[in-house]
DNA sequence: CCCCACATGTAATCCGTTACATGATTAT
DNA sequence: ATAATCATGTAACGGATTACATGTGGGG
């Protein structure tokens, strides 16, 4: 249940329209919590039939036509109550460890080569992160809303230097295996 | 698309019936790769419609009556197609991050409590794992199978204690902040 | 005039979650 | 007998993804 939250957030820093709302999730909450447009005006709908947000009466609303909410009273304290509330970490998930695993199984064939272009992606990923902290957190900015927001960036710095970190482990090892094309049996271990 | 493979997985390292595949998830794959029985019962009798896997016959297949399944030659090479083509990696999602987020706005009432919540709970898991490396990959097990599973290991111990570190950093950073109630608006930087 | 980019949506499908239902086996 | 547990499912719902639909405004 984070989208409708991320969204009155992203309201409550700038009233904006669906579109501009997608925009900017792409540029910098998408980092880390993605979403479409679609799933954008769902939400936006959603949240002005429960009066967390309302549209601006600016502009005439129609098909084709801009129209951007605000958020009301109602949404940033229900925003304020979900921030606060207690939430249980989701356990990770990783279709590439399920890979490795059935590699343990059927054998290695082709994995390393993706595992070359994840990394490539990750290191990509990390320059463009070290280049935002450059750019917007320097030397001076430093009121509430830019700490918590660099505590945000570090922490995906650091997890797009692990990735790159384990990769290369992981890679180093491949190049160690016998590129088998798999067992056939064999007892198991948990 | 990673729960069928997983299963798939699973049943060529020991074929199972649905509720044993439940427990062996919970005990190992389940680190990576979470699913309830529900899902495991709907995924087992779709890849037994496309052919992947059968019933073992020897059971007479009842509600209430045990049944195992064994995996076919087409579905350990479904399985082996899937593990050696490329797939991109999905950008992460952390509600944690979205609430920090919403936190330089709203206020950060609360939220440094259940950051130290996290904190004990990645502390935790990660002396499982090291517990598990200990027990499981000590000297002397090294075949193929041994590598890419410590591998796996390896991955959800960093990835602890990336966690534990952050959250320790940023528990720290909070204590330095001034525990506002949010602001009302302000300047945008993405 | 027509095409394209902008802007807002609808529909279908899949995956995951939660709650519930039902049959078989075992212990008391 | 009956209650608890094992085992296999069904149903309902919600979020995410993908494909498609519709309308507006501006440039060539």
């Amino acid at each position: 249940m984070s989208l409708p939250h991320a969204i009155l957030t992203a309201l409550l820093e700038k009233p904006s329209s669906g579109l501009e709302l997608t925009r900017r999730f792409d540029r910098s909450i998408a980092y880390f919590w993605s979403a479409t447009h679609q799933q954008i005006y769902r939400e936006l709908g959603k949240l002005e039939g429960e009066g967390y947000i309302r549209a601006l009466p600016t502009e005439r609303p129609a098909r084709g036509q801009k129209k951007s909410y605000e958020v009301l009273p109602a949404g940033r304290q229900e925003l304020a109550r979900w921030t606060s509330a207690p939430q249980d970490p989701k356990p990770w998930r990783d279709a590439l460890f399920v890979r490795l695993r059935a590699a343990a199984v059927v054998g290695t064939t082709g994995l390393a080569d993706d595992l070359r272009r994840h990394l490539a992606q990750h290191q990509r990923q990390l320059a463009e992160y070290e280049e935002i902290e450059e750019r917007d957190f320097g030397p001076g900015r430093d009121t509430t809303q830019d700490r918590l927001q660099h505590l945000i960036l570090r922490a995906g710095i650091d997890l797009e230097t692990f990735w790159s970190q384990w990769l290369t482990d992981a890679l180093e090892e491949f190049e160690r295996l016998p590129e088998s094309g798999g067992r056939e049996a064999g007892p198991e271990r948990e």
